[in-house]
DNA sequence: TATTGTTATACTCTATAACTATA
DNA sequence: TATAGTTATAGAGTATAACAATA
């Protein structure tokens, strides 16, 4: 059993700001489960446009390239493609050119250094390093300041349904 | 003020599946924020790759494409390309692309009637709106079937969150 | 002058599948 | 046979900016 009580309820406008996006087809006669989907969906985007747009125009690099270096940030020693892949929720063919890419600018690198030949490890560079912690530091300015709305309790209360919620997805999936 | 306690603890095993996704660079030693983002996105991607995937082998379609399909279902008589732009939260250029796409496949049609005459409206034909239908009715039962697992109560609440947290972030944007 | 929509450009990411070299 | 990674292919979305027509 899990408590959630610690939530307090936040206080804000009892009417949401009508404000024209995913969610707007939904009239309200749709299965919850539509409208939470393209409400949580909504919330995404949102955050996802403003974070690609300044990864773009501050640093010069993209989502998807930022997201693979953050995941070497925690594996000192490298990663595996298929490892880097699983994590990112993309084919293999994908991290291959994003890999290619990064190399090519010197953020990362293959190491050959494995038991098995046919695998490589992927690690940062010292200057992706460096460059990483510029971007992350950044990224957590602006996450904090695009979420920071939310009243910590109400956050809490987020993270955790969230988390039921992803585990509830993964075992309903096909696949699983 | 907005009271939450309608609901009511889930049932659920205390620790979370270790799941290998977005949300595995996060070490606990992040700003709750950053771990907030980090697990929505991955119940996003998680969905939207699922929903992604369907759409292609079951309806050789895209979710662009149903997604603007879907904002016209609520618009009898059209929307503009600009409106469709706003709603679909990408730019200009990419409904035309979308659009085009469609228009090709005889789904939507752009009518040129409006007082304004550098405006288009764009609607669904009969075959666009029946085609759409049909991968809606698949859209609901694969949505409640991937967020079915999680209890009515708790999705209430998360919708009702997300609600606060959309809001707090779209007054947040620079822009905004 | 500003706005609506299109076009042109160039790039990134994407899935799929065939391929290689190992295991 | 199975696995790790690459390559080839094709396509789909994206931003940006220049453009034409109209307001």
């Amino acid at each position: 059993m899990t408590d959630y009580s610690h939530y307090a309820a936040t206080q804000h406008p009892a009417v949401a700001l009508s404000i024209p996006d995913l969610e707007t087809r939904t009239t309200g006669r749709e299965p919850a489960d539509i409208r939470l989907w393209l409400r949580m969906l909504s919330c995404c985007t949102l955050i996802e446009n403003e974070v690609r747009s300044r990864l773009r125009s501050e640093f010069q690099t993209t989502l998807p390239r930022f997201d693979l270096m953050s995941q070497l940030t925690h594996a000192p020693k490298g990663l595996k493609m298929s490892e880097l892949s699983r994590l990112m929720m993309v084919t293999n063919g994908n991290v291959t050119g994003i890999t290619d890419q990064l190399e090519k600018d010197g953020l990362v690198e293959r190491m050959k250094d494995d038991g098995d030949r046919r695998s490589s490890l992927i690690r940062l560079t010292m200057k992706g390093r460096r460059y990483h912690r510029r971007m992350q530091r950044a990224h957590e300015t602006w996450i904090q300041s695009l979420l920071g709305g939310l009243a910590p309790a109400a956050r809490n209360t987020l993270f955790d349904l969230l988390g039921d919620l992803k585990q509830a997805t993964y075992s309903r999936l096909p696949a699983a």
